[in-house]
DNA sequence: TCCTCGTCTGCAAACGCTTCCAGAATCCTA
DNA sequence: TAGGATTCTGGAAGCGTTTGCAGACGAGGA
């Protein structure tokens, strides 16, 4: 493995000289510049990312914490995170961050300050100020997807407000019952998203005069599985059977066609269903949703953290970014039939 | 932010003791190791991985290459591979390597050889010879999922027994007409997978004494969406229609479930289906299906890979590693209906 | 002509660790 | 009690870069 060293004395110069035609910082005539480059791949030079950073103290990597992988919303963040690092010359080091306490503390007390990475993008991660102020402390870059957290530029959709949109546009087509399926708010994921989303829901009904009933809000895990099971019990029941539902998520309300459709109870027709997401199936089941682009998010934070290391003096956002999320219409929604 | 000389001097040692109580190398006497331990945690030291890595020549890195990231099979790869490797200590840089020539240049002749990765893990990448050389040359351990790979281990399930197997489970059924729905042969993932399940296919036909009809293979994309188009192609035209479709993945087998739902065909009755992967949903559909787990593909490899880079001598096995795939049988397939 | 300024290059000092080496202290065994 | 083995510690070299500084050179302005 050839060192500098090597690639100096082939091209008859010194390492000073090297280091500044390949990085290009500083003075080299354009002839020195050539003969150097042809030197260094000859020898099939490569500097060594450990020696360089040990001097100039950044890694060129940077820290992704991201709860879930397998799942469509934070892979396509992954996705894009990764394009947008990949372009700007960064590597991506991910961190898989579980439930479970102990990996969370090893990972933020060890592994990020461990002078690993440039900066950190976390992914629906609910910071503790305390953690913030260690984060910061490292004087790191970091973005988050997710949010509002404090001290930290973050940026999600408004989930109040995509949930409000979505039920209003079910209210609009002149539905009154009309029930949510949304996650556990016990088994909550950072940032209350279950609570919120019920919430844009509750203020859609409050809006338009409709009493909130508790029996109308249901939880379910967030994927099709869930929304199905969960499908099977309200339609079964011809009692509680709604003329809307509004699923948090669109794999929710996929499973919830789904049911409706072994139930033989036809979309829309007989039952409207709206999500969230714009999920990639959104479209095969016709599926009313609002969108909302995770791939962008990721590619947002990147550029956040990363013109924080490159442009001295630039800084994010100071508050929480609201990302717009808009109703994409299909086929799973419609005017309620008028009752028999 | 505090180096080890900072703690030297709190705990009245030497650098050198430092080192050596903090990664546990040669001889400390329990007492300053104690002491040593206790002035790194007051002043929240972490030893600097780059000077660390400078000296040793290790990063605890690993680097994974890997073509997709949303989709399940690339999703529970990654998961295992980042489970495994947090449990030993090493991190994951990813990169998302997509078809561009360009950009597979970039992170072979760039990236990996970087210093930045102590081993390499490349999922479904068809390494050329001369890759391998460069790859080998750098003396860092790899390992492939997917192959064979000519020098370097790998571990796959056999696509084409895998096939033969779900084409099996069809013609003990019974059926004679079955059509296979799988990969576009000319848009091939690597290492052929396409035509390796394809080739299956053929071998099982063969093997009952059925001729291989080629308007009995159809391509699609490998996905819910890429099934439902051609399953409501074969499906609507009764003349076209079989009693069984082998879906090259639980996906695309989906796809062909919906379709043939919405066609009023029902399965298994009037049509079997079966797949390959035991897919999440795969159960939701009652899909029978040829089961593998990525996730623990991507354990393997890890465990190779560190295994070599831990046990000076350890070898992997030299050759392609087969891993099990079994049938999985629900109820999306049973013996054809007589013949009106 | 002289001086200044911009361009180009090399020397050498870091960067923050790990580890070889040697010396001191302690322990065991003959 | 002597001698060797074992345990513990510090000094210093070195890992492979980047970069501040200074010197050399040529061009242009006064």
């Amino acid at each position: 493995m050839s060192g500098i060293e090597d690639v100096a004395s082939l091209a008859g110069v010194s390492k000073a000289t090297v280091s500044r035609a390949l990085s290009g910082r500083g003075y080299v005539s354009a002839e020195t510049r050539m003969r150097v480059s042809a030197a260094a791949a000859s020898l099939g030079y490569v500097v060594s990312s450990s020696a360089s950073s040990l001097v100039t103290g950044r890694t060129s990597n940077v820290g992704v914490i991201i709860p879930v992988i397998n799942q469509w919303f934070f892979g396509s963040i992954i996705e894009g995170v990764e394009r947008a690092l990949l372009e700007r010359g960064y590597d991506l080091m991910l961190y898989n961050l579980t439930k479970s306490h102990e990996e969370r503390t090893r990972v933020f007390e060890y592994f990020l300050v461990r002078k690993r990475v440039d900066a950190v993008i976390a992914v629906t991660l609910e910071i503790t100020p305390e953690e913030t102020k260690t984060l910061l402390a490292l004087g790191k870059p970091i973005a988050g997807i997710g949010g509002p957290l404090e001290g930290i530029p973050t940026l999600s959709i408004d989930d109040v407000a995509a949930a409000r949109l979505a039920t209003e546009h079910l209210l609009l087509l002149g539905h009154r019952d009309i029930m949510h399926v949304g996650g556990d708010i016990d088994e909550q994921m950072d940032f209350h998203v279950h609570s919120k989303r019920l919430k844009g829901y509750m203020e859609a009904l409050t809006g338009a005069g409709i009493p909130y009933d508790r029996d109308s809000y249901v939880a379910t895990r967030f994927d099709i599985p869930g929304g199905y099971r969960v499908g099977k019990q309200i339609l079964g029941d011809p009692r509680r059977r709604p003329t809307a539902i509004f699923a948090a998520a669109d794999e929710v309300a996929i499973g919830v066609i789904l049911a409706a459709r072994e139930l033989g109870i036809s979309v829309p027709e007989e039952l409207s269903v709206i999500g969230i997401d714009d999920h990639p199936l959104a479209e095969l089941f016709g599926l009313t949703t609002i969108e909302q682009r995770p791939d962008l998010q990721g590619e947002q934070a990147v550029d956040w953290v990363i013109r924080q290391l490159e442009q001295p003096g630039w800084t994010p956002p100071a508050r929480h970014t609201v990302l717009p999320a808009r109703l994409v219409m299909r086929s799973s929604t419609a005017s309620p039939r008028p009752r028999a």
